[in-house]
DNA sequence: CATAGATTGTGAATGATTTCACAAGCACCC
DNA sequence: GGGTGCTTGTGAAATCATTCACAATCTATG
């Protein structure tokens, strides 16, 4: 397979937000045109995004939101459910664990840890915060295969070094720190501060 | 000035992490290449998001860390403060009215609102959460420049649209839901699932 | 003051992504 | 069953972003 856009991904993951609101709505089919308006994009994109992994449309018909929902959630993996760690339990963590959101999209928190002896024990919607010193070895024996890191920025290059020795290969990153991964492993990052100062380029530069 | 890219916007603010960084270590200054390797990105790349700008660098030496990092302050903005409103007090708008990194980079958070009455009231860190009924009023009170969305997805358009009536110009939209604004406002959204979804993409398709 | 060594700034080349534009295919209708 | 209207799938073209490569220019040094 040749190699997919991570935009192409990321439009992928919206338009699935879409079909399944047109399919509460009772919808049966969509066109391209009328997914593209809902993502802010053209039918073209929308065509070629999905044209990577096949012909899932009917021309002069459009797509079977029932059909495209399900080929999309399999191209993204989501076909079965998601294992995922929490390290840190702070603000931001406690946040995420206790985010239903994230189990109802088939990410299925299974365990949270935090360092600091005032937060482990604390019960956070049905799991209880675990000491951060026997990582490794939880995440291993919960079978995780994906990790969130919420520590502060001086924690987070080692925390990811240990769940990577665990055996992670994706990881998602709230902390502000720089951090290198082994080319095995995906890491995203979402830094507020960074999104912040975008929106004060565009109020500054307008 | 010609247009800016925002993969150029978005690196221009790491690269102001870096340099905070390499100044509390005392360093004076800095090449292209070193800051580069920090951003995980190439000399060539560094140079070429500077020179939109203008000409910061001394050659053969490299920059100045002291000045390049007013410089890039002064490009994004960040000469003064931002006054920010928080819209929604659930966990997530919570925890951020209560992030000191937050103020710290000079984003000052003025006003946190709600609509539930179990919220109203509630101290955040110094700030009383007020009544989200007087939302429009209030964020002309307060002079804020930025919002920042928290509520649940099916009151984020309204939410949206009563702070751009208030005279917001940019907005951070933590909801899962499509928000559509104005040509003139800027909307940078912040979806956990979808930065999941992109995971589990690379993680089935590695 | 001339040379050596380093690093910038920037056109040109390359690579990636988006948009265009249109033939092909499907349903509906008469 | 042929015509009409729509919409897909996809090469080709256009646009946008990154990398290359090198002249220009700075400091340090003897």
């Amino acid at each position: 397979m040749k190699r997919i856009a991570d935009s192409t991904v990321r439009r992928l993951s919206l338009y699935l937000r879409f079909l399944e609101a047109f399919e509460r709505e009772g919808r049966a089919t969509i066109s391209s045109g009328e997914l593209a308006t809902s993502g802010g994009t053209t039918s073209a994109q929308v065509r070629k995004d999905l044209s990577s992994f096949g012909s899932f449309g009917k021309r002069g018909m459009g797509y079977s939101i029932r059909e495209l929902t399900v080929a999309i959630r399999e191209i993204l993996g989501l076909a079965h459910d998601w294992r995922v760690v929490i390290v840190g339990a702070g603000k931001i963590g406690a946040a995420l664990a206790q985010y239903a959101g994230f189990r109802d999209r088939g990410f299925h928190v299974v365990g949270v840890f935090d360092s600091d002896p005032r937060r482990i024990g604390l019960a956070l919607d049905g799991l209880t915060v675990a000491d951060a010193a026997t990582l490794e070895a939880d995440v291993r024996q919960l079978q995780a295969e994906m990790a969130v890191i919420a520590v502060p920025a001086d924690a987070a290059q080692s925390v990811v070094d240990r769940v990577v020795m665990a055996g992670i290969h994706a990881i998602l990153d709230f902390s502000t720190a720089s951090i290198a991964v082994p080319p095995t492993v995906t890491l995203r990052t979402m830094n507020v501060a960074v999104e912040l100062e975008i929106l004060s380029f565009a109020l500054t530069n307008r």
